[in-house]
DNA sequence: TTATTTGCTTTAATCGTTTAAAGCGTTAGA
DNA sequence: TCTAACGCTTTAAACGATTAAAGCAAATAA
């Protein structure tokens, strides 16, 4: 019943603690550790279930082996998606994930890193908000290693994981362009975040490129506090104007999704009034009655490169990484065909 | 750089580390610490931004403050909506979450339980899987708090949390009754598992207290290894039969949707041609060209209760808590109307 | 014989907290 | 004057592991 401890094995064995914990550690033959004791140690840990106690552990060799990470809202597909790969990643190599959300609040975000901080956590993946800079600076100031995934501040020299967003747009629209698509219309979140600004301005260079007409009324900012509520809004005007576009390029799966419902309420056909392509993936594209078209984010490889840089940087405290990642392209049926 | 530590407080201020925790866990009073030290306790503390190493007092108080979560997949919609249940309510109580997922294998399961006790947390809540009664037993007899959720064994004396997953069964059958529908399949996993056995004979009950035909090849079990695959081979007989059902009642949302996927291949047209009814819910069925009409779990309540069960189980030791939840009903367009 | 090496084991400090128990100067009561 | 109480502070032992360093026989070398 009361948990067993080395000090029990040491005592039902008849040695000293010092042995227990070589023999348990491996250490046997380096410490030279006689085989009969060696024997003996090993049937107790077995025959009494002795489980180490990883916090006594932890305290004395100062590192929990455990990897905090903190994302933006683990209702994004791509929070719960990044969040199996890093797991995945870190338990490959003995790493324990200890998580929280933020809800995009910038209060909680220094509150669950602080958190973390005092959980003796060794590093830190971190997917940080908006207004979030001091925190970070302040934790590069603290030595605690950590590496940002998704979202990064140019002006910040961190660590961090990301994809190409600008690539990605900009690749976007020349598909669409490709297509025989002139009047290209972006709906994207209203933000200072520097991996949403990339994606304007992908698209507004892939239109420059192209030589298109490029209209403030079609780049489209919704605030994203309850898109259900702001995408009707957003949309219909969009739609009844005279000369409206003829593809709508959406900047996050989730403002697809609430623009697809709202095409739907409206009638509007797809692609055959007008073409749709997101940026992100999400599993529901593929009930649409067309599949949509999308951009898909390597997570794998991503909460790979992110748990494999901090854990070289937890062991070295040297590197410096900056990894750019490339979107995929998911072709559906969502978009008129040439 | 170097981080602070209570010592580091006690020397600046020119007490002892005894004063210094007294003071910032708030027994200024009851250890009638002066209140010249207090003050110039607390201002050193924010001074020098000391955050206390939980690890050290864990190890010392005997108490992590941490939950650990076990679910069977983190991909299953159930799995990310408990989580985020249980996290919240876990925050609200000062409670850390920490998880795995044990893709529904047994041994995984051993495993991860086992180092969640070696990380000394304070109490589990669990989603058991096949044939994990052994270990589930082998926890009780340790002594550690925990309780099961979504699942657990009826000849096993725990606590859970769960769904009355015969009377969600039933109710929905008596549903698709009351619309007039006389001929209806049920497409179910094939598993050991008491909870989805108990939707089986919601069904089977629901049929004879209907005075309906149950024919065998009505009731379905696919092995769910690779969902994609099997449903095909499954429905397809179904469908071609000469007095092919009229209606399909699916005991999850991932068969619903590879479901739905394959009646969109073959040109079944729902409800049409056949009535859809899902036992859980899923972001993707809103998508579908007729939403799907649906159960749903109350993941909040029940994430909810989980913890503060648990919770008291910590502080407590005594209680037994066997709790069971009514599945809600989400209408929507997939069944014909009578 | 004495010194050194070898082979194995124990001792005890340490990680950063918490917390009984003891310490100690001052004041009050007998 | 002596004792007791009060108000405040320090001491030091835990928590359960790790790990230098020291200890100690027996074997070997000088």
């Amino acid at each position: 019943m009361k948990k067993v401890v080395l000090k029990d094995i040491a005592q039902h064995v008849g040695v000293s603690t010092a042995l227990v914990s070589y023999v348990l550690n491996g250490q046997a033959e380096e410490k030279q550790v006689s085989k009969e004791n060696a024997e003996k140690i090993k049937l107790a840990a077995i025959e009494l279930n002795y489980q180490p106690n990883q916090v006594a552990k932890s305290l004395r060799i100062r590192k929990t082996h455990t990897i905090g990470l903190v994302v933006a809202d683990i209702n994004y597909r791509f929070s719960t998606g990044i969040t199996r790969a890093i797991e995945a990643e870190a338990k490959r190599l003995n790493f324990t994930v200890i998580f929280g959300s933020t809800n995009e609040n910038r209060d909680k975000f220094t509150e669950l890193t602080n958190v973390l901080v005092s959980r003796q956590v060794d590093g830190l993946i971190l997917v940080p908000g908006e207004d979030s800079q001091e925190q970070i600076l302040h934790l590069q100031n603290s030595g605690i290693p950590f590496v940002l995934i998704d979202r990064y501040f140019p002006e910040i020299d961190t660590n961090y994981v990301a994809l190409d967003n600008y690539k990605a747009a900009y690749d976007a629209v020349s598909y669409l362009v490709a297509a025989g698509h002139k009047r290209i219309s972006f709906i994207n979140l209203k933000t200072d975040m520097f991996h949403l600004q990339e994606r304007d301005r992908g698209y507004l260079d892939a239109l420059k490129d192209h030589h298109l007409e490029s209209r403030p009324e079609w780049l489209i900012h919704v605030k994203g506090d309850d898109l259900s509520k702001e995408i009707e809004p957003a949309l219909k005007p969009l739609l009844n104007s005279a000369d409206k576009p003829d593809a709508i390029f959406l900047a996050t799966d989730r403002l697809t999704i609430e623009a697809l419902k709202q095409l739907n309420a409206l009638g509007v056909k797809v692609p055959g009034d007008v073409s749709v392509l997101s940026f992100d993936e999400s599993d529901a594209f593929d009930l649409f009655y067309c599949p949509v078209t999308h951009g898909r984010q390597p997570l794998e490889e991503m909460g790979e490169a992110a748990v494999k840089t901090l854990v070289n940087l937890i062991n070295n405290q040297k590197i410096k990484k900056k990894l750019t990642f490339q979107a995929g392209f998911v072709p559906g049926k969502s978009c008129r065909e040439t």
